[in-house]
DNA sequence: GATGAATGAGTTTTCATTCAT
DNA sequence: CATGAATGAAAACTCATTCAT
């Protein structure tokens, strides 16, 4: 029990050690080498835990997710107002504090767009599927306080497919200038369809 | 007298050659080598009119471009309702005939996500401009023919960013099951705010 | 007859066109076609004038040395003293006036070291015929002039060996600081011994 | 465990393997598989112990130099005249046993004077500061056994000019038919000015 | 289990030379 | 005569993966 304890941990510590090296050289040009040197281990021992570089990064998402999603219920318990909560969910896109692994999420979706597989699909799936509910949660909440109308649910879901899209756009164009404005304002909109007055 | 050469359609030529090559195996797994012999040509030949294989993909995507906003614009000219004009041409992430440059935009915008470059940044920033544009023109037109209300300017904007992220969430999830459907729904609920009854 | 001229003359173009390449970038880091755009012609009409690289660059070094032994021979006439015109002989190897020369008669000498051929060969002993000769008449007008003691002759041959091993010295090591000193000393030392008091 | 490999070793035995490449073909004219293929390893392996072709080329001129000097002392040993001395110093430039370094040493040379870095610059630098010293001590033991006057000091240092510039013209030119006899002639001009009568 | 030395297939890139016009 | 488009051989270099210890 306590091995495999062991072998879990060793290899978070691997994806770990990894994130800096993809944040400087970027997925595409860093080397098995680099991440044993950067994890302490030899090369051969790097694939004693993973079958290839993929895995890897797959890894390494998967922990930083997590990482993210107990910062973000933090973040979200500390507000009160459903608005503020919906601003806080999307503000991943643009808050400081999110810029690494937003950098992570940005390489990890370009993986995605030019060779996705089985894995891959089913991990965002599931991610795209936690973050609805949770999502779900917080406007059935404000259902429930009586501060949103009860259609608001069917308005709200958009807003994922915007945020996504208006990020990427943020990055592959110069022409979004303020992206949390952008969001926000986004979001004021349907909340001023949503909310009762 | 040297033989003349038109080098701008050479260049053509060789993108276009690449064409199916990136279709088949995706622009990380192509080599000069098969462009070279795609083009029938020699690998050396290839650098004399680019100076690396991004260059030709850049090129075919640009071409591409071209060749698809005639098709657009003749697509476009067919129709006469506002509401289907503005389907129409959001129809390019689901379509069957815009399939392949479908895929070659999904491998692009991996490039511009992984390894942006001033080039890039201008020419995505260029076609986010014209589409911008192009889409002003025809709610313009919506209004002035009193189809729309005045207002609907103000909402149409964000369709760009939600046809965007939608779309790479039906690439990267299996959480999008009907993407024409998703849509065509956004854009009727826009209209249905935006239309005069 | 006049064909043959232009003929020349066009060696000479193209051979001159490839001296500030050689100064810039080295010898081994010049191209064909960087020689052809310097003298404004085809590549292939490089071809019709020499047979390869080296042989323009040996047709550079003839013009400039050519040249180079007017300047020199201007500047010993303007002197009187046979010490003087010693050291103004072997001031090429640090004259702030032959810079270029000396630039290019280093690369050339590289070329020797690392694979000479008989008409380098040939083509270098000439050079250092003629200047042993133009030496030797420079002493003999100082017998001559009973400047100096008849058997200065034997001993001033050594200098030309001493300058050529203090200059590769002072190129390829950091222990020869004031060259110019270094040379003059040595000519004093020997004049000391040959004039007569 | 890993394999244990004396890495000091290994790249001596690869730099070793380049000579006779070297000595046959020339510096520039082998490739890093033949260095392979000459050291019985693949040609990655090179890469693990070598940068590039060049520092090949200097690991191999480092030991060849050390080697050279043990001989140079042993030969120097057996021989009590400083003349004798001073002229076994400098026979290196003529005599057969050191044939094959020479060749080498003149490839060296003519890289150092086309593209010479700071690390070339360096070792060149020790390498005349040694045998300056060395030289030095052969003198002050002959001024000190009454064979040499005190001054002898100053005059021999050019001898070093003499012999590196009069082997280079023997390389580059016809004119220098006995180089030997020219070296050795030197030197005993010299000592017939400094020897004690 | 861990290691890291060894590998060689695979890729990019260069450029002197040719030759059709 | 002049040209410059086309070439492909040749070279450097990379790196994921293997495997003997």
């Amino acid at each position: 029990m306590a091995i495999i304890v062991d072998k879990e941990q060793k290899k978070r510590d691997i994806a770990l050690g990894t994130k800096q090296l993809i944040l400087n050289d970027g997925i595409n040009n860093i080397t098995i080498s680099q991440i044993a040197k950067a994890a302490n281990i030899g090369k051969g021992t790097v694939y004693e835990y993973f079958k290839n570089k993929d895995e890897i990064v797959f890894e390494l998402v998967e922990i930083l997710m997590q990482e993210h999603n107990k910062q973000k219920e933090a973040r979200l318990n500390k507000l009160t107002s459903t608005r503020e909560k919906v601003k806080s969910f999307f503000s991943f896109f643009y808050v400081d504090e999110d810029k690494e692994l937003r950098e992570i999420y940005k390489q990890f979706t370009a993986i995605a767009l030019s060779s996705i597989n089985e894995d891959m699909l089913n991990f965002q799936t599931e991610c795209y599927i936690l973050y609805e509910k949770w999502m779900q949660n917080i406007i059935d909440e404000g259902i429930k306080n009586n501060e949103l109308k009860p259609r608001a649910k069917n308005l709200i879901m958009g807003i994922f497919a915007f945020t996504q899209g208006v990020f990427i756009m943020s990055v592959t164009t110069n022409a979004i200038k303020n992206l949390q404005q952008k969001i926000d304002t986004q979001i004021d909109i349907l909340f001023d369809l949503m909310e009762k007055k």
